[in-house]
DNA sequence: CGTAATATTGAGGGGGATCAACAGACGTGG
DNA sequence: CCACGTCTGTTGATCCCCCTCAATATTACG
């Protein structure tokens, strides 16, 4: 039953606001969280230019945030996983920036922005958390300029699997096999790079026998020579 | 003198931690903040991994950040200019980042973390403004992913130049005429193109009258036709 | 004033985009 | 459950933008 997921038996919990809280600053977190219905893939959670009322985490499943520039292309800036919380972003003039968009079923926790306004005022932790986890976004997305300038396409696509690997791992699941539940086009468009260079390399990988793709399942065979090829 | 600046009466406090504070609120902020004397273009500020102590305020000149990977490459991921706040990467772990260093003689405003973590709990506006300061580099840096990505070269370089003569304009200098205090192999380096080609694009650009470059002297002749250009 | 750092310009080559054709997967409705 | 259409993925051929290498010019700085 929904209702009986807290904070507090979350699996989440250490990537998300709730690291290092207290039993009672748990507690008091999970007060103020909504939890509502699934969305579906394909559905829109956030719409650029909508004033912010939450802030998101994802309990389960996968999103995408992107933006729409002004010839109307779509540039993919984040895949959220399990812990993430998404809205970051729209703190700066309460205004979301980016599009989210469920790229599978997914259950979310809804963090009403005027309330966790009040918790951090009282709850030193929860501050600090809230720094922590965007200063963290801060760093990734710096690095995620690293990872694309100067980078050809084989090692922009080998840092990406070992990102996602690495990430999958911090969430207790296999770091050497895992589902892409975005697709080809949405990962060559995160990494400035053609859905056929994309899929080109995949085949190279696997041809190599660094990794197994099926469809959307990777396996990966020689973790420290995928590593290598991210450098 | 130094002694005499005060975040009452600094020209950059709407762009830095002072915003929206009252009279008293900048006061008890201005008590924290340790000014000394400038340092010097190639003076390294930070180094990546040294603990967080400070955040710095850029009061005047401007500064690099950059990673170096594990090639010993160096990559820029940010230029800061005046009321740029300076470290928000370190806040996840409590240590820089990143390095960064002095583009030419320069002004900081020191605050101790400390003292800030204390200050904060105590003054919901400054804790507002830490949020929209690290909200702010967040989408700034995700912007950057869509400006670097599936763009062409002339394309990056004409938003790098837009966007850095918004930001004088913001500081109320001129964004028709200013300095570039980087090389161009630091644009290069973060703009992901090499030296060479930056060198050619402002020149083409100046063959069409969009701009005109003496050296680090750069006259936009035509914003809208940049602005364009940038797109 | 001399040396090193920075910038400019040219020539050539390669990595990845683009265009095109096809194959496979998915989902929807009959 | 199958037939169909659409969306997604693969592979090949061609082209061009930008990197690399090289030479020279200019600027900064002790």
């Amino acid at each position: 039953m929904t209702s009986h997921i807290h904070c507090q038996n979350c699996s989440m919990a250490a990537l998300c606001l709730p690291y290092q809280l207290d039993q009672d600053g748990m507690a008091r977190l999970d007060t103020i969280i909504q939890r509502h219905k699934p969305i579906h893939k394909r559905d829109v959670l956030v719409n650029a230019g909508e004033s912010l009322k939450c802030l998101y985490a994802v309990r389960s499943g996968s999103l995408k945030s992107y933006t729409i520039d002004d010839n109307g292309v779509e540039q993919i800036i984040d895949f959220h996983l399990p812990g993430d919380v998404i809205g970051f972003d729209a703190l700066a003039n309460s205004q979301h920036r980016s599009y989210t968009q469920a790229l599978e079923t997914a259950m979310l926790c809804e963090i009403p922005m005027s309330s966790l306004d009040e918790l951090a005022e009282q709850m030193p932790g929860l501050r600090r958390q809230m720094w922590r986890l965007m200063s963290g976004e801060i760093y990734n997305s710096k690095q995620l300029l690293g990872t694309l300038n100067n980078r050809s396409a084989q090692q922009r696509l080998a840092n990406f699997l070992t990102t996602l690997a690495d990430r999958f791992k911090e969430r207790g699941l296999s770091n050497r096999s895992f589902r892409l539940t975005m697709t080809r086009a949405d990962i060559g468009n995160y990494l400035g790079l053609s859905v056929e260079t994309i899929s080109r390399i995949l085949s190279a990988l696997q041809a190599e026998g660094v990794i197994d793709v099926q469809n959307k399942l990777v396996n990966v065979l020689e973790p420290e020579r995928l590593h290598e090829l991210a450098q």
